[in-house]
DNA sequence: AATGAAGTTAAACAGTTGTTTCAAACGGTT
DNA sequence: AACCGTTTGAAACAACTGTTTAACTTCATT
């Protein structure tokens, strides 16, 4: 009747070839970040998954909880694949800030094609939904809070928290950017030059180079660029 | 058979009470904008437009067609509500930033609510489908422009095109986060900051000093800021 | 071998979807 | 009044949706 079992994932979960589970939520993360949370049927990922469509329920409840489950199975899953750099004591803050850029813009941008565990939780970001409040707190905010952190350092401490999250918020922007309005950014700029300079490792020392010279920790764009 | 004749609107379209096609096509925009095109249904449109579900077909083809029109519909609107700054012969470029940047969010953020139509903008950048070239050509890129040759002025030309516009996704970067991502922002900054420096006019400022800092237009932020 | 829980399946359910139909109503012209 | 193209209306259509049912298999434990 109203008690219906749902099988949970255990603490470690073999998510190899025979897992059902497993693949439903892979597969429904991938469909869920192509075409939306209505868009996506249960039949397409059933299918996608090899799974009997009753599977959704028997495992999840309903698509609704599929959903969240498949949410926080994307950020779990990207948090692996693009861990935050580790700085060994006595980093300089510039070095620090030019690679939490760097590693902010792999994991957005990944390499070739982005995962779809990107495009999952850019979803969620943009039209927040029930899965948003942890997606934050267990995967943005910490993010966040290190970018802060090197932000203060590179400041001498001299900055509030408010301002060290709104300087934060514009390095953020600038990535942010390229990530949810990548394609009509690729089409306001000539092909040629996105293919040259729209890649991971300048856009880093770009962005990088724009924050530093607005703090004053490097000589402005300007002159600096107008010279080369 | 094959030639089903569609309503078309007139070059001069009364858009008043009694005006079904108008009625249908606002409505469309605000629930293709609050819930995406798949979760809109033609239903709920026509019960917003107090119209027969019969009149989209009749007037508009299908669903798709009424959504490329009422994409259209949206930033044609929103151009005539916040159109750009108009400046006397020989504004300070520095100026023309800060309107420009402040007119950006402007048209962005709106005064309270943002209005239905840069929702529905939104979406179809961060998703684009059919609706999105004309959208671009009619509407972002003419606004970019704008900002690459404000930004030649302040630099007195010494930069390339490719330069100009990489610094303009910088700026717009900065507001467009605000944009895209204000549900999580607000997530991640205490509730009394939001309100007190997330607003128009505090963050076009903000945004245009990060940016004149990193031009060298004016002095860094953390000598200024840290000084006040 | 018998048991019973766990997993899987095809089929069906009730509701909603976009779209179409066709008759009625409208509004101007003859 | 009679005509006509244009607009509206309620109802129906077939297809698809999320969800459930109940029969079936699998397989370790007794």
């Amino acid at each position: 009747m109203a008690s219906i079992s749902i099988k949970k994932a255990g603490p470690i979960v073999s998510e190899g070839q025979d897992d059902p589970r497993g693949r439903i939520l892979s597969a429904a993360g991938q469909e869920f970040a192509e075409k939306g949370f209505e868009a996506t049927t249960i039949r397409d990922i059933c299918t996608l998954a090899t799974v009997n469509v009753a599977a959704v329920n028997y495992y999840f409840g309903d698509k609704h909880r599929l959903y969240i489950a498949s949410v926080r199975h994307a950020h779990e899953e990207r948090s692996q694949q693009v861990p935050l750099p580790e700085w060994v004591e006595g980093t300089q803050p510039v070095k620090k800030l030019r690679d939490f850029v760097g590693n902010m813009l792999q994991r957005m941008l990944g390499f070739d094609h982005p995962p779809w565990q990107v495009r999952l939780m850019l979803r969620e970001i943009l039209h927040p939904t029930d899965a948003c409040r942890e997606l934050v707190e267990d995967y943005i905010r910490p993010h966040f809070t290190v970018l802060c952190s090197i932000l203060n350092e590179l400041t001498d401490g001299e900055m509030s928290p408010a301002e060290l999250r709104r300087i934060g918020l514009s390095v953020v922007g600038q990535c942010f950017l390229y990530r949810a309005a990548g394609d009509v950014v690729g089409m306001l700029i000539p092909p040629n030059e996105k293919k040259n300079l729209h890649n991971p490792v300048d856009l880093a020392d770009y962005i990088t180079s724009f924050c530093l010279a607005a703090l004053g920790k490097q000589a402005p764009l300007s002159v600096e660029v107008s010279q080369k």
